[in-house]
Order: C-alpha cells, then structure tokens, then sequence
DNA sequence: CCAAAAACTGCAATCGAATGCGTAAGATGG
DNA sequence: CCATCTTACGCATTCGATTGCAGTTTTTGG
C-alpha cells in the first residue's frame, strides 16, 4: 500500500463537492446523511487518488488519536510481548495502535504512561501497577479510559484482568503436597505489587488448608521477579538452616534463581529439593530441568484487555456507566521435571 | 507529572503577550528572537499552568509526529524486544516515541510499516526486511527516512546495522573444526531473508578454506527461523541417511528444534552430534545442554539504529547528503555444553 | 397546486500550535 | 534632531479534517 499526500479537499475537487461532503461520505458514521450516489462518487474519488486520512488533522479535531498506550515493567520478560500481542491483535482490527511505555519504577509509577498521556492515546492498559499506584490525571476533568492488567491495584478504579493467583498458587501447593512435601517455603515477590502480595497470602492460605505450618523463616521477600532477586532470596533461605524440601517461586525468573543458587551450593533439583515457578514464560520448559509451574495465560488476557478497553472507548456514557469489571483467568498447572518426591520418601 | 488541557493562548493571556510570542518563547529554536525578561515570564507562566504541547496539533502544522516506527518480524523472538529496548533508550531522549510494528510475511512485507507510515512516523526502523523488499513510497516525494537493522537488503537504500554473519559462522565453524569435526551439516534459514543467505554462503566459505567439504545433502533450507522449522529441517538432515557429526543451525530457535528432533530419536546431543545456534538468545544459556552459539549484540544494534536514524532526522539535507553507511558488528562466539569432539575422537 | 417536511449539500468556524510578514518601539549614528 | 537600522512583538494564515448551522432542492401530503 502507497501513502500519498492527498487531501481530503483534492478529494472533494476530484468528485465535484465540498470538502463538508466528501468528510461526510467517507465517514461511515456521517455516510447516511449524504446522497447515496455522492457518496459513491466520492469514495471512487477517493479510492482512485489513493486517499488516507490525516490522523493528526483528524485526531486534533476530533479529540481521539486511535492510539492505545500499554505499559509493562519489563519487555525483557518473554511474558510481556505476549500480552502485548494479545492485546495487540484486538485492537488493530479497530483501527487502533499501540503505543508501549515500559518501566516498573515504583518510586515513579507514572513515568511510563506519563509519556503516553501527554501523547494523547485514547487509553491506557497498564500492566505494570503498583499497590499505591495512581493515574496520572488530567488536570481537566476525565482520566483517561484505563485497564489494568497483570496486576491489579485498589487505588484505581478501573476495569482489570488478571490470573487467577489464588488458584495458581493452590494448584501448585497442591501438587507438591501429594508428592509428599511438607516442609515448603516460599519465596516472595515484591509486596508492593498485587501479584506478590497475593501469592504469598494464598501460598500461606492453602498450606494451612492443607494443614501444614508456614514459619516465618520459610518466607522470604524480594524486590522484584527478577532472577537476581532469586538467587539473592534462596540464599538467604538456605543460610537460615532451616529444613524444606521445596520453594514455591513467587515467579518463573524468581525460580530460575533458585536453580542458579541450587546448583552453586551442589544442590540438585528436584533430587534434594523441589523447586516450582508461576508463569509459564516461554522456554521455561527447557530449561534445566524443565520447571515445573503454572501457566499463565497473558495472551488471552492481552487480549481481553485489548476487547474490555474497546468496550471503554465505544461506549458513549463516559465513565459513569458501567461499573469496572473484574476478570480472574484461570491457571494451569505444568508439571515438570523440577518436583520430585521429597528425599525421605 | 500531570497533563493538563492548557493551551498555548493560557499562557500567553497569563503571561500577558500574544500566542505567537509564546510560541516563540517556548520553542529552543526561536527563543532568541523573543526578548529574554519576556521569554522567562512565558516560560514560568507555561510552568505554572502546567503547559504541555499538544502533539497533534504541533504536528498538523510541523509535519512531525516525533515518533519512530520500527518493524520487528516477531515479537516472541526475545532477541526483538532487546533491539527495541536498545532503539528506545536512543530515541526516547530526543522526544522520540516508538510505534511497534510486528511481521513477517513476504508476500507483504510492508504491511506493518504501511500502518506505521499511515501514522506519520518520521523514520522507520525495519527489523523485518526481507531481499525483495521495497519501501512503501509516499506517493508525492520523498521516502520515509529508513534504517535497515538486523537484516539487510539491496533494494532499499538506507543505512543498515547488522551482525557480521559472515565472521559470526566463521566463529563456528573454526570451533568445531577445532573439536575435530570434519562431516558438518548446515541448517539455513530463508533465502529470501539476508541472514539466511549471507550464513549459508559464509557457511560453505568457512569449511572450504577449513579444507573441508560441503555436499548439498548436508546443507537444508528452511522457510523460517523457528522452532517448528528446525526440527522439520533436521529430521530431513537425518533422514538423508548423510553421515555427519555436528549441525550449524542458522539461529538458536532453528537449533532447538534440532533439540528436539535428536532427543526423539534418542540421539544425543552434544555426545553423538554438536549443534551450534545463533544469536545467544535469552535463556538460550539455560537450555539443556546449554548451547554452543554466537552472540549478536542486538541491544547494541538498536541503540546504534537509533541514534542512525536521529542523525537521519535532524541532517538538514533531506537524504541527497550523507550516503547510507552499511554497519556491521562484531559477533562473539559463546562456548557451552552443546557441542563436543565427534564421537570417533 | 401549494405548504410543510424531509433530504442534501455548502459555508465557515474550529481544534492548537507554528510562522511569514508587517509594524511599533528603541537603539544608533551622522 | 532626524534618518536608519535593530529588536520585539502582534496579526493573520496555515496544517487537514470535522461539524453545527443555514440554505437549497426535492418529496410528501392535503
């Protein structure tokens, strides 16, 4: 396909009318209002000159840019192109872009979508939420139409789809108490982001549903899902001397930490000790060995993300109509070579 | 930071002067033409009003969107995400933003940039090229100022910065001559993709000033750098009943389909055959056995793009000035558990 | 057959910022 | 002290498309 320069008025020359009626017969929305064989000259006009609208003229009228910003804490992260292909593919049939702001700075939870605003997107699908996150406003009246994603946080109000931790978090409980484990700790995300806070407070819910106990020193906290933070944290479990025979890793790249770890102290998994992630990122199968964890499904939640803001950005009542949903997805468990039996057994 | 609805007439009513004296002010360009006592007064009124730009309409009449696209052939391939985040960090400081466009298809393979240039990109970054590749022209004048990143092509007249693919095989190939290999199959990526061809030539090129042959069964060609086509391509390899010891695969993805076809078929990998990737990946050190590959610098290949396509963009001379410069970087070869002296040895 | 309504289309203002051009005020100089 | 040149600023147009309003034509109905 061509770009060319051409101008709605050159447009409106070419088919004999004025420009007022060449916008009109182009707009689906305005199509109607216009004589039906006008507006069929006027497409053909339009179509032989190889017409596309201006986006800036358009967005600076009309006050839209048909541009979505998404912002996600770390595209390093295989699971983040995901979501952003998921929402990607749902928006783009409409007609929408997508503009990405990464960053995951807490102390500066808006620098990324700061950007994006001041760009003008349509709306926002923020996936790098902290707890005590808050949307930048506009000075003016309307925030704009956001979406959260990945992870959640009270202090906006809006629309989000995440997965199903609590579930996640219990299957793999679960899993590893019917292997036989008893002694379990965990190593926790940041607890300044949902997705910490709620694994840790499921990982302690379904330990003690299954009637195991959760001392203090079998949880440990990190600053990030970050395979560094892993290594840090396993280290600080080993050196404790407790006793566990399996870390629940509050995320794929936390585990992949502990591997490291593990492997530096002549540990062997799952031999000596069961080690399990929560994402399911991609090649986290091949890994050595492949790691047993819960997928995640962020395609599908890219893209429900991408419908549930098209949903936002249709709908004429401005915010005040329907009231946020709340989407949980499912998880799934992946059991793989990284959980065995405990020693003992 | 807090955007706001204040327009350009607020701060000039606030600071007591006319818009275009504001204006003025405001811009870096022009603020010496406008008295300095009354330039500084603009400027604390557009600061205290919390005055932000509106881009569109700056744009409407700058013909500048101050934003770049860059086409990527896949997403989910961590190695693109690295070369954004390097063409990010470049442009992001001038007050560039980058509009993603994802892609690979050679039927139409300016699909994605079609979008990017229907919405006024200033430059565009292309990831995606492939040997035929044309530029979407605008149809009044002048092309879209271009870098080519990653792969190259001859039919479009732009700098490029790519790996040296061709010193890169060389790496390789020296490695595993040295192991003691001497029957080496190739595994090559498209054809109609620069990588493909440039490591299949250098490929033969390498073995034969090793010494060694390059029989045509020992040497297949696949219609992507994938998984799905790696493991195809390597069950044809075997099922050639073509005697050889170690396979070169055109990049990781391609190799660890080799993973996989071996490991079906019980064949072990590195101890009956090497296998050497491409790229060095995310997690590709992780793999099980860790692989043998080359690193190619792709943060480092966006970050230089981006600043190509900065001097592209501020260069006064519309394109009749610099030619394009053709950049090739320095490939590494990361040694791992891969690959291994043949078998015989 | 005429009045009223409906259906089209054109006019002109508008979105917000940038900029060529003209002009008034101040500086310089002879 | 007046002519000339700077320096600073304002006026008005422009970018390309959208849209409220008004005007014209056509249709409908009585």
């Amino acid at each position: 396909m061509v770009l060319s320069s051409v101008t709605l008025r050159e447009v409106a020359n070419e088919a004999g009318v004025h420009v007022s009626t060449a916008s009109r017969a182009l707009n689906p929305e305005t199509r109607s209002i216009v004589n039906e064989k006008t507006a069929r000259r006027v497409a053909a006009a339009a179509e032989r000159l190889g017409y596309r609208p201006h986006p800036l003229a358009r967005g600076l009228r009309t006050n839209r840019t048909l541009t979505v910003g998404i912002t996600v804490p770390d595209l390093l992260n295989p699971v983040f192109p995901l979501l952003y292909a998921g929402a990607e593919t749902s928006l783009r049939d409409q007609g929408y872009s997508l503009l990405v702001g990464a960053g995951d700075d807490p102390a500066n939870p808006v620098a990324a979508s700061g950007i994006l605003i001041d760009r003008h997107v349509d709306g926002l699908i923020m996936a790098n939420a902290h707890i005590h996150s808050s949307l930048p406003q506009m000075a003016s009246n309307q925030p704009v139409p956001t979406v959260l994603v990945n992870r959640t946080t009270d202090s906006i109000d809006a629309p989000s789809i995440a997965c199903d931790d609590h579930a996640g978090i219990g299957l793999i409980v679960r899993h590893l108490v019917e292997l036989g484990h008893t002694d379990i700790a965990h190593i926790a995300g940041p607890q300044d982001i949902s997705n910490g806070v709620i694994r840790k407070q499921a990982f302690v819910a379904w330990m003690h549903s299954e009637g195991l106990d959760t001392p203090p020193e079998l949880i440990v906290e990190t600053n990030g899902f970050h395979t560094a933070e892993g290594r840090k944290a396993c280290k600080r479990l080993l050196d404790s001397g407790a006793r566990f025979t399996a870390i629940v890793g509050a995320n794929d790249l936390i585990a992949l930490g502990c591997y490291d770890t593990l492997a530096e102290r002549k540990i062997k998994v799952p031999a000596d000790i069961s080690v399990t992630g929560f994402d399911d990122m991609a090649f986290i199968d091949r890994v050595n060995p492949p790691m047993t964890t819960v997928l995640v499904p962020f395609y599908e939640m890219g893209a429900l993300a991408g419908q549930v803001m098209l949903s936002l950005l249709t709908s004429d009542d401005s915010g005040a109509g329907t009231l946020p949903t709340s989407t949980r997805l499912r998880p799934v468990l992946k059991t793989r070579g990284s959980t065995a039996p405990p020693a003992g057994s």
